[in-house]
DNA sequence: AGCCCTCCTTTGTCGGACAAGCAGATTGAA
DNA sequence: TTCAATCTGCTTGTCCGACAAAGGAGGGCT
């Protein structure tokens, strides 16, 4: 047998441990805000250091949000894996075409799993992000491009909500955080835009024919396609300044 | 044009973004001690508190370690993803099955890039771990379970590296930790152990021969029996006590 | 030489103090 | 009466001082 070495429990890790349960537990429910440092204090009888080194781990996290008026509120959604992406690239463990990569994989197999799980709900919310990006498309505002991208990202997001998988549409939401950047380049490419949208529509036609296998190589054609260009415009050289990828 | 929320930066926030830059630039290598706090206070020019909300920061993302002794040390490799996922299950988000899925669609297309990008190293190191899960099933110690397990891990990680994407490899390695503890009970199935040898022998030939397709296959099948043995283990109930599945 | 004791350092923890920002109540003016 | 300015109280952010516990280093004792 083997012993798990001993020690000392830090009144921190009890108190961020205790408000993640609590949590889990859906007592407290998502955009509640959390009793106040003191009445923490009080109600774990520790010192406002221990709390607030709690608060702190759980924020990190992506437990819980820092309201700009000060309260804290149990974050919504979807932040967990996202900062662990970025880490990774910070920490130079991963580089964005690793990014890339991972995220053709999980967005075809996502798809082909859409295919076969979807409901129609979930081809309602698809059918609306692609009447935005239409909708984008023909406007002629400064915004387009931001409302295009909006659209872009809901129907990639339907798709990962039909696989009915948590870890896979976290995962990939966390990687589109990451790539999304790069992503608004595309409208410098002449016609992209146009051609994604087709292939957005040969995917959503896929899914709701149940097609699995289709819709796995339609998805493969639209994010090559899209790769290609985002790397067309980042080495030919947009007109535009790029925005800086600073870490 | 829109403009994000002003919002002043917290002395923590600063002190962890430069402490985390320090670590990214190589200057604060894996395993190397950091200075202490009290020296972190007056490098910064910072109060004691914030330096600790800083660290505890760091300490929750898995970028350092707290030695029992009291220095702290950056930590060596792997942890970023491996606590997002802990959460994500218990925070209810997803379930064992979402992430036994998302490991299938990762290790078969693991095992197809490292069919075409794999190194004689590579190749090395997954014929070390078939060796030594072939030591574990001739042997007859306790422990042989534990050394199965082990050789099992290593040959999934020599398969993870040699896709050379760090993204691909860490995510994978998340999942495993997750997944570890359900493994162990592999051993209360008659020869499926042995059949899991026989497996890997074939995803590691398919790998060595760079045929991806038959590696992606074989890797499929491998873990779809896999899981079908651990399903059975769990639900017909083994003769010895399962491991808790606590939280 | 070897062992034990003491001191120092470091972390863990608590509590107090003050500044800044924000919300709501209060009060004053039109 | 209604609007606006102000005041007050609360909350977080930040610093500081203090003490306990644990571990290591060094010196003194046997």
């Amino acid at each position: 047998m083997s012993y798990a070495p001993i020690e000392r429990q830090k009144v921190y890790e009890l108190i961020a441990d205790q408000l993640l349960r609590r949590i889990s537990e859906r007592q407290l429910n998502p955009g509640d805000p959390l009793p106040t440092e003191r009445e923490l204090t009080q109600a774990f009888r520790a010192g406002r250091s221990s709390v607030r080194e709690a608060l702190r781990m759980l924020e990190s996290k992506g437990v819980i949000e820092n309201r700009g008026n000060g309260t804290f509120a149990v974050a919504g959604y979807a932040n967990p894996l996202n900062s662990s992406v970025q880490l990774l690239l910070s920490l130079d463990q991963a580089t964005m075409l690793d990014v890339y990569e991972l995220r053709r994989i999980l967005e075809c197999e996502a798809a082909a799993l859409a295919a076969e799980r979807h409901t129609d709900a979930h081809l309602g919310l698809m059918d609306a992000a692609i009447e935005k990006m239409a909708a984008a498309l023909a406007s002629d505002e400064p915004s387009r491009g931001a409302r295009y991208i909006d659209g872009d990202l809901r129907f990639h997001l339907a798709i990962a909500e039909a696989t009915r998988n948590g870890v896979v549409l976290h995962t990939m939401d966390a990687l589109r955080g990451v790539i999304r950047r790069a992503l608004m380049s595309i409208f410098l490419i002449p016609e992209s835009a146009e051609r994604s949208f087709q292939q957005h529509r040969a995917i959503r036609d896929a899914i709701a024919a149940r097609d699995s296998a289709a819709a796995r190589e339609a998805m493969r054609a639209h994010l090559v396609r899209v790769e290609s260009d985002v790397h067309n415009a980042l080495t030919v050289g947009p007109p535009a300044a790029r925005g800086g990828t600073d870490g």
